[in-house]
DNA sequence: CTGAAAGCGCTAACAC
DNA sequence: GTGTTAGCGCTTTCAG
């Protein structure tokens, strides 16, 4: 037997499909007796309302989608466990998607998805400034770990985070520190660059980079001995994984953590606090993230036209500070 | 300006839609001719196809929904990354749902996506088994971590598994082990907790079992204590997490691993390869779980009508030895 | 407050 | 090979 549909409904109940179309989109314009009575029909026949003949005439599908730059990046747990529970109490799907750190992956499946979703939220995306208007151009965007004017935006405080990672480690006497940079195109590597560079001027030490690098455990080892190379004693990696794989590289090499080299990642994983030496990192309610990123989006999506308004939100980091920092011995 | 549709292209091209639709739908019953021309403008157009359009005739979505018991448990991450891959390769939309353990959150989720998707893929699911039949009457269904007779499931082969990790414990001398259940209404938890024990009686262990367990790192210290006063000398922990857990708090109470107890855990995340000791883990290869899981809901959802073979796969297992495991000393 | 009827974008018979 | 014509399930004027 297939679904029941308003006209079963209808009929079942001896009104029209309107009336019952309404009681379900407009309980409100429909008299109490017969909004209950045909509640209550429904109910008997397990009717529920098809939402893609809904989405066909509303063009509102009541579903968002999020793309990540690599799923099997610890960091996106919480955004995405933030961003499912906003979404969900408001009743709407969150489809997830997978960039693979790939631009083209990432558009493709953009575009695929216009047509089936009312809005994206963009996680630390690849894509090129133009490519993101466009696609503002089409659905709601939310970015998320990027800033880009007249694009709404959730971001952690990275500029002041950076900061703090400069003065915790001159506080310990290092004057020569190396960036290891994420990858080329990603808005976060820019930025926290010129944030420790400047917060290295400012303070007086000598910052260098090296990279890109794509920001894996795997990818450790390269950027270990890259950074070596540079004669600092102190390792900023662009994130938790890549420090986590430079300090096996490290490791390895014999070079000590904290002693020889002190180590900084950013996102504060699970796995920070479980490697050896713990990691200092630069952590931050991620899950905020991720729910005020979906908060913005359904206003955006919301009844009322996108107002001209593009909240550029900035939520707190902290430093958590372990092992993996400390004076030079 | 809205959306072209068909009409639009028909129109432009000086055809009928149902040309233009056969030229999207089934090309070759279509003049090659009139086929390119229809493409060369619908291109100019900027027209894509209106899926929810196509839904509402064909029911079929091009969507698949995963659902996980929870989603910030690193194990998934594999497992989704697979599931996507393969989804993607056919074109398919995933949606991801977070059941955040619990049934009720699970079962609402799933009915709510019932008429947007092509087929579920159940992780873990701690539905009981009526619901999943349920489910299964509804839209086809695969299990992963779970078995059930009659629907296709993808497991790891934790029987064997269960029996690699009770001889590694008996080669040490080990007599008495303990495992710290996971979730009452896992499957999971329910398999290896029989696996061990008839692992234990062939191999002449004794084999206790607490819990249940939320197998997430904060319920490691209640575990622990709950094993030291078993006595036994190894503990089994459901995941990784709990064994992750477990391990802090013995550090905590200045128990030994592995001089005064072993632990096992379940999973081989990332993380057991960083903590201190590392931890010895039943891993697998958790993308393959979700590959072939997605191709087996596919199959089902295809043109063919689900056939009477509920294919029950089981992937094979690998001990990964680290330190968290040796003889008392 | 409720009913009748048109149509959202597309597909699937059925003709030609 | 292509056009015509009904709908898919629902919302939404417009009457009543």
């Amino acid at each position: 037997m297939p679904r029941p549909t308003i006209y079963d409904v209808a009929a079942a109940a001896g009104v029209a499909t309107s009336t019952v179309s309404r009681a379900f989109s407009s309980p409100n314009r429909v008299n109490a007796r017969t909004r209950e009575h045909i509640f209550s029909i429904a109910a008997d026949l397990g009717y529920r309302p098809n939402p893609h003949a809904r989405a066909l005439l509303s063009g509102r599908h009541h579903t968002v989608a999020m793309v990540v730059s690599d799923i099997t990046n610890p960091h996106y747990f919480e955004l995405i466990r933030g961003a499912e529970l906003r979404a969900r109490a408001s009743e709407y799907t969150l489809v997830l998607v997978n960039a693979e750190e790939s631009p083209r992956v990432e558009y493709d499946q953009i575009q695929r998805l216009v047509p089936s979703v009312d809005g994206f939220v963009l996680g630390a995306s690849r894509l090129p400034d133009e490519n993101l208007v466009q696609i503002a151009g089409q659905r709601p965007v939310v970015l998320m770990s990027r800033e880009l004017s007249r694009l709404p935006s959730v971001v952690l405080e990275h500029t002041q985070g950076c900061h703090q990672i400069v003065e915790h480690l001159a506080s310990f006497g290092h004057q020569h520190l190396v960036y290891l940079a994420g990858p080329r195109n990603s808005w976060m590597a820019t930025t926290r660059w010129s944030a420790l560079k400047s917060a290295g001027e400012e303070l007086g030490l000598r910052v260098d980079r090296i990279g890109p690098f794509t920001p894996k455990a795997s990818h450790g080892a390269a950027a270990a001995d890259g950074a070596i190379r540079t004669g600092a004693t102190a390792i900023v990696a662009h994130n938790d994984l890549l420090a986590i794989g430079v300090m096996r590289r490290l490791a390895q090499r014999s070079v000590r953590v904290p002693q020889d080299v002190s180590v900084v990642g950013f996102d504060n994983i699970f796995a920070a606090d479980l490697c050896t030496p713990g990691l200092t990192t630069l952590g931050g309610a991620h899950a905020d993230v991720g729910r005020v990123a979906v908060d913005i989006l359904l206003q955006a999506t919301g009844p009322l036209q996108p107002s001209g308004a593009s909240p550029q939100v900035a939520l707190p980091t902290e430093l958590v500070v372990r092992e993996s920092t400390g004076a030079r011995a």
